[in-house]
DNA sequence: ACATTAAGTGATT
DNA sequence: AATCACTTAATGT
């Protein structure tokens, strides 16, 4: 296994930064469903994507959950910058979306790279934004949009992580990460298939009118 | 053939 | 939109 860090990476940072990157990181290979953070953990690695998908769930004290973006190739996790400037313990939960592969990089050399490379600093300060743009995102979805509207963006959503319009999920799967119940989720969808706008079977949503 | 799990539906709050 | 109670459909053993 030899996944291209270059190539996504390759372009915002200089050679020096780019050879200390890999002889200090380790790829790490992870499996789809497999969890890489939970609430309350604290974080020694920081990883950044190298292909695959990770979604980030937020959740309540009765285990309940509710799924507040999900992060690609390319994406760091901005939970971890945060751990490493306050050293406090993970308020999210991530889980591998899709089989994923990761480059871990030790959490102490964030704050090292962040005073030795500019490069490195305007990749960090980038994604904190990019995150925190995803985050005011999720409220909106949240608050301002109905379910059935929020069923079909993640269904989108979805749909363009797994770069295949045909969604591998039981209802019951898509109602956890909603926070909502499954009968809901399944009268909102069979309200899409009336409407055309997707194809149900089981275990299997088809996306039409992309 | 039977058990289990996923999905559909009416009624109630 | 949530919950209950029940039915029907698909799938595994």
């Amino acid at each position: 296994m030899q996944p291209d860090f270059n190539f996504n990476y390759a372009h915002l940072f200089e050679e020096e930064l780019l050879s200390e990157i890999l002889t200090v990181g380790e790829y790490k290979k992870v499996p789809e469903g497999q969890e890489l953070i939970d609430i309350g953990s604290s974080i020694k690695f920081m990883p950044l994507i190298i292909s695959g998908a990770i979604k980030i769930l937020r959740e309540d004290e009765n285990g309940d959950e509710l799924v507040l973006y999900f992060i690609e190739q390319g994406d760091t996790c901005a939970m971890t910058i945060t751990c490493c400037i306050g050293q406090s313990k993970s308020k999210i939960r991530a889980v591998a979306e899709v089989e994923t592969i990761l480059l871990m990089i030790p959490v102490q050399k964030i704050g090292e790279w962040m005073n030795t490379y500019q490069s490195w600093q305007s990749f960090i300060l980038q994604s904190y934004h990019e995150r925190m743009q995803e985050l005011l995102e999720a409220i909106d979805t949240i608050a301002f949009l109905n379910m059935d509207e929020r069923l079909l963006k993640y269904l989108k959503d979805k749909a363009m992580i797994n770069r295949s319009e045909v969604i591998h999920a039981t209802h019951k799967e898509i109602a956890n990460d909603l926070h909502t119940s499954r009968v809901v989720v399944s009268r909102l969808l069979k309200a899409l298939e009336i409407k055309q706008e997707i194809q149900l079977n089981r275990n299997q949503i088809t996306l039409l009118n992309l």
